[in-house]
DNA sequence: CACAGTGAGTCCGTAAAACAAACCGACTAG
DNA sequence: CTAGTCGGTTTGTTTTACGGACTCACTGTG
């Protein structure tokens, strides 16, 4: 008998939030600008209705805001909340795994710095600053124990 | 007649490795040390056939690689490989996300510095790496014009 | 030896979710 | 008046997830 006892973590805590199907390809489109219904669901494929509660659900979780742009008849915009923008280091984290490790990587400079350079992630010390390549700096714990992978 | 053309990006591509509903979740497991079939299943909530699937698509993938521990009777632990490790940014994303923007955030110090001190990510500059804080200095492209968000 | 337990699953029936296609309401443009 | 746009909702079907029972090849306990 095994006692499952999901592990209470931000991850999953993120997860449920915004891993369901559409909702990082939905905020991908948002943060290149595409904020209106049609367009959403034209660049990412996502049936209609499934769009809609995904809209809600970003929605309601703060990470999207509905704008009315128009009124007679109401139309509506969505934009990226500061919580939102937060999620940028994400996407750009999957993008740049995308780049280098898709077999057959997709065309991709869609987010460039202002110097017209592509970006990336770096995982760095949020204390010292320091940032840890090369896999072996980041040490994992566990209640039990600690491990360098 | 709206044409759904889904944008072909590394986002999309990535996602459908480890975008499904427990990857990422078992990704964290491994990456936290956890390797064996019944540890990861507690410690994520996964149905067992359900983690099985994942287990054999990131395999398939080249995220994971399955290796026997012991015959007799055969079994098995789940490591990373070297495109697995890659995904480190995304998931210390996930996770800095959570603690800062989570309602309710849960414990959440597992990754950290050898130094003892938490991780983040930031978003570099690949050329001249230079750091784009605050929003702004991130420049999305599109077809058809650009924008600063 | 019999019996309980473990690890890594598979199988099955049900419940939930996704999907595609059709439809709708309030307009605007021709 | 007709066609088209936008932002959806509704309906019916297919896919997927889920939980529980079961399997197989052992190991350890009395």
């Amino acid at each position: 008998m095994v006692d499952i006892q999901p592990r209470a973590c931000p991850i999953a805590g993120t997860l449920d939030l915004v891993g369901e199907r559409w909702s990082l390809l939905v905020l991908r489109e948002v943060f290149l600008g595409v904020r209106r219904f049609a367009d959403i669901r034209a660049n990412t494929g996502a049936p209609r209705d499934v769009l809609t509660k995904r809209l809600r659900s970003l929605e309601s979780a703060g990470i999207l805001e509905r704008r009315r742009y128009q009124d007679h008849p109401p139309r509506f915009e969505y934009h990226l909340t500061p919580a939102g923008q937060a999620l940028e280091p994400v996407l750009i984290g999957l993008r740049e795994w995308g780049i280098r490790h898709l077999q057959d990587p997709p065309p991709a400079p869609r987010f460039v710095h202002t110097c017209g350079a592509d970006v990336k992630t770096r995982v760095v010390c949020a204390e010292c600053g320091e940032p840890l390549e090369g896999g072996g700096l980041v040490t994992v714990l566990e209640e039990t124990g600690a491990g360098t992978r």
